[in-house]
DNA sequence: TTTTGAGTTGTTCGA
DNA sequence: GTCGAACAACTCAAA
């Protein structure tokens, strides 16, 4: 008897796994493997690289209960699937596809040399399947939204992995590399399934008017899970849509409804990757692709470590770099704040935060960064500025997300933690905090910027003259 | 082809 | 403290 290899890439899970199914429905012995690519694999997203790791370690665990074990090999992806597809004397191929360029690249050789089948599971839906009735793709949220709830359902149902994977042969794995164990974020499957559980309880009814508030958990926390695959994102949705049913109020049904379309906001970006690769090296509106940004590395290094003197912006920044997870409205102040404040490529933050998060994904890390620096689809206004103090005092009304990522501040009252440059000498005794030595003075006057940056964006406006195509 | 309605997440100013 | 308008006029999607 022949074998199917599971090609594992972003998929780390057994249940509701629709490539793994298909490849258990051949009826062929059934070989999971992964592949470390070199071109892949840097020192710069240690969260990252250290969450995969534990999630390799995790699914061969649950593989070897199962009599099967995850074959990892280091090396180019196409020529160590030739090699182990002769080894193991496979027949086919399944893997789940992704749509980053990088991934396109590769899995088009892929397609010409192996015997590959492709299985559509990183997105509910192709993006190639919710596009307008002329076959372009949509570049609107809203539309696209309203277009993918049309669609049929692509939901099939709660999937268990067979008890028994056995493979024919064992043939020498190599080692997964040493992880460090993430201990906010414990990367295995069975912790997605109690956090999805956990907010569909308790969370989920909740969600549109907690979400926003940094100092709560009023979020699902998946999001690394979803970025690696360790839980599906159709059984989001198909959990969404069955505890929507039974929604005990028209609030509850509402909040159901905005957190689905936050998942739908996942595949929108998918999609506007899928079919506008360039976003990953250029603004998606050509309008906004000439703004003269500012060369201030002094600014950039601040914002990087959490130095800028704004008490949110330096909270989330520390939040990053501490956990590699940062809540989403934060995301959008600090982001705001260095495109639009500090006015620093929005490149520059897009890398930062790429290399730093745990659930980074570059469809909606780059959609994120489009959207605030209001350059993307669907942006926000240009002329739309976060105040961060404001943002502060509206989402984090106590000062507590800033009290426990910025502790020098902790003592401080709830009417001065937004704005610590309102102390006097006085107050700075009292609560021992000195501006200047225990935490900086804000780095720019924000009266100036929001001009400055209007001028930067209207300039890159009226320099533009091609069409838009 | 033309027209029309709509478009995630805000801030500031002045009444 | 609250409210509406301005920000700047734009593009997208669908009828």
């Amino acid at each position: 008897m022949s074998t199917a290899i599971w090609w594992v890439r972003r998929d780390l899970r057994l249940d509701n796994n629709p490539t793994l199914r298909r490849a258990v429905e051949t009826g062929l012995f059934v070989q999971p493997v992964f592949i470390l690519d070199p071109a892949l694999l840097n020192d710069d997203a240690p969260p990252r690289q250290s969450f995969l790791m534990e999630g390799l370690a995790a699914l061969n665990a649950l593989l070897r209960q199962r009599g099967s074990y995850l074959l990892l090999r280091h090396g180019e992806p196409i020529q160590q699937l030739a090699l182990l597809a002769r080894e193991l004397e496979a027949s086919i191929i399944f893997a789940e596809e992704d749509y980053t360029p990088y991934a396109r690249r590769r899995d088009a050789v892929a397609t010409q040399n192996l015997p590959i089948q492709w299985v559509t599971g990183l997105t509910a839906l192709h993006p190639a399947s919710v596009v307008k009735v002329d076959g372009s793709p949509y570049t609107v949220f809203t539309p696209f939204m309203k277009a993918w709830k049309s669609m049929p359902s692509s939901l099939t149902g709660e999937w268990k992995a067979p008890a028994k994977l056995a493979g024919p042969v064992s043939i020498e794995s190599h080692p997964i590399p040493s992880f460090k164990k993430n201990t906010i974020f414990p990367a295995t499957q069975p912790e997605a399934e109690k956090r999805l559980e956990g907010f569909i309880d308790d969370g989920l009814f909740s969600y549109a008017e907690s979400r926003d508030r940094l100092d709560l958990d009023g979020t699902s926390s998946l999001s690394p899970y979803l970025r690696f695959g360790l839980i599906s994102i159709r059984q989001l949705f198909a959990a969404t849509e069955q505890a929507k049913q039974q929604a005990p109020d028209s609030a509850a049904t509402k909040s159901a409804e905005t957190w689905m379309n936050e998942l739908i906001w996942r595949e929108f970006y998918q999609s506007i990757l899928y079919h506008f690769p360039f976003v990953t090296y250029s603004a998606f509106n050509p309008r906004f692709r000439a703004i003269p940004w500012r060369d201030a590395p002094q600014d950039l290094l601040a914002w990087q470590q959490g130095r800028t003197g704004f008490p949110v912006v330096d909270a989330a920044m520390r939040q990053l770099s501490t956990i590699g997870w940062v809540h989403n409205r934060a995301r959008m102040i600090a982001a705001s704040f260095l495109a639009k404040d500090l006015l620093i490529n929005w490149q520059e933050g897009e890398r930062w935060f790429f290399n730093h998060l745990v659930d980074a994904d570059i469809a909606a890390n780059n959609g994120g960064w489009q959207w605030t620096a209001g350059v993307g689809t669907d942006a926000a206004p240009y002329f739309r500025v976060f105040n961060p103090t404001l943002q502060g005092i509206k989402f984090d009304p106590e000062g507590n997300y800033i009290r426990r990522w910025v502790p020098e501040l902790a003592n401080l009252p709830t009417k001065l933690i937004h704005q610590p440059e309102l102390m006097t000498a006085l107050e700075e005794t009292r609560y021992n905090v000195r501006l200047g030595r225990d935490y900086p003075r804000r780095i720019i006057d924000r009266s100036q910027t929001r001009e400055r940056t209007l001028n930067a964006y209207q300039l890159s406006k009226d320099g533009f003259t091609q069409p838009y195509s």
